[in-house]
DNA sequence: TCACAATCAACTGTCGACAGTCGAAAGAAG
DNA sequence: CTTCTTTCGACTGTCGACAGTTGATTGTGA
């Protein structure tokens, strides 16, 4: 797995672009061996596996039992999530995961598109040919899961993709905004998993934007990100009717 | 005060802008008497009110001897405002208020800028009668803090404003998103509290907006918010220097 | 007086426990 | 056989406790 453990604590930012102006630190800080995070994330594996189905009750005691800890830690956790909006709590009844409706799904692209599209000014103005080659190397990378029909992975990287964009914008505070958003949309695609678009398309369709920013033309790369958002938001929220309109009746 | 509960846990919107598409509940949920909320919310308090200053330390096994609880619900609450950005977690060391430097201070405008002028569209798009007289009213309180010199209540009633300009966007993910943002800014602006722009200056500043909304003239809203918001960045970042120079020499 | 080591109080991470609550299963009444 | 009531198991909210750690204080030697 290639993007960072996504708990919203993110201990060191993907070092494969070097957008920030932090002096690349050498070393890493040794992840301290935090019982929360390391639950916070196998809940959030679950729910990305679609283990835990939204709606479903993600009760406290039995993971507790199962994970052979105490309650306390399991409660930090799930709340660490509930500020995520990956599951909610319910006063006396408990831990849910949260079960999206088709306004939020589209809600939820809104916000990406607006934050993808602020960024691009930025990113234009901070590109490097380094970033470029690293923006096409995740590329290829897109094409090889496809190939191998990781679609789960493939997925994790495409987002991981857009998050180098992003990086390239320099505002750390609008990358936290991403990485809890593009949790919970990654959650809402488990839901469907396998019927995704053809993903070497997927893969070819990020082509013209890494273009455009390399040519350093804002309202170009704005277009194509635009497009290609609209796109994705189509797709996911047709699987997305397709995936709950046969339970729904 | 006017706000919701800013510890993310929003129970309902402002009632004042019929925004979305909810059939405007009679009555609000009870607020179920969580402890655990309620004990955010009082350090959340402290924090804007600069009884807790940043990089301070926030013990919690003191919190709760002080607030007559035990340590577990403490913790809970200092997660959930962790995950905000107001406190941050040291494994073993335990839980201090987040001092930002002024890169962080300058990115959160940043973010701010982008949420509200994608907005725009949206509100212009949405915007009734009704919505722009709250905002007039809204204004009309604004002058009224500046009058009774309130600073502090008026710059929670400047924020509320942005988010009545916000929720007529109608995009409720957006919203959480601003909601946190201006827990976070509110108490860096506290730091400096008194000395701030000429508060009856500032309220007057907001009115070429809701022309421009009125007008449902997208790009002059764009443009009058753009430049609100910059001289609000730029007077916030300067106060935070002066305020934070004095401390460092 | 200053540098360094031993000491110690306070705090964090985690645990198990208890009371109250919720929802489902079992049972009684029609 | 259905519907309402009762019962019961499992779970949540909160608490106090214990072990290990941290930062500061005190004490020691030069």
């Amino acid at each position: 797995m290639d993007s960072d453990s996504t708990t919203g604590r993110t201990f060191a930012a993907s070092p494969r672009v070097a957008a920030d102006p932090v002096p690349a630190p050498l070393f890493a800080a040794l992840e301290p061996k935090d019982l929360v995070s390391r639950i916070a994330d196998q809940v959030l594996q679950a729910i990305s596996d679609g283990r835990l189905r939204p709606g479903e009750k993600v009760a406290e005691a039995r993971l507790a039992r199962e994970l052979g800890t105490s309650r306390a830690p399991v409660r930090e956790a799930l709340r660490l999530l509930e500020s995520q909006g990956l599951v909610i709590a319910q006063p006396r009844r408990g831990f849910f995961v949260h079960a999206h409706d088709a306004t939020e799904l589209a809600a939820a692209y809104d916000l990406r598109e607006c934050l993808e599209l602020h960024s691009a000014a930025a990113a234009v103005a901070r590109v490097t040919p380094e970033a470029v080659a690293a923006l096409r190397a995740q590329i290829a990378l897109l094409h090889r899961m496809a190939l191998e029909g990781r679609s789960q992975d493939h997925v994790v990287e495409d987002f991981a993709f857009h998050r180098m964009l992003l990086a390239l914008g320099g505002n750390a505070r609008i990358l936290r905004v991403f990485d809890q958003l593009s949790a919970e949309l990654r959650a809402g695609i488990a839901l469907v998993g396998k019927m995704y678009q053809d993903p070497a398309e997927i893969a070819e369709s990020h082509l013209p934007i890494i273009d455009a920013l390399e040519a350093r033309d804002v309202a170009r790369l704005r277009a194509e990100l635009s497009e290609h958002l609209r796109d994705a938001r189509e797709v996911a929220l047709r699987l997305y009717r397709d995936a709950t309109a046969p339970d729904g009746l």
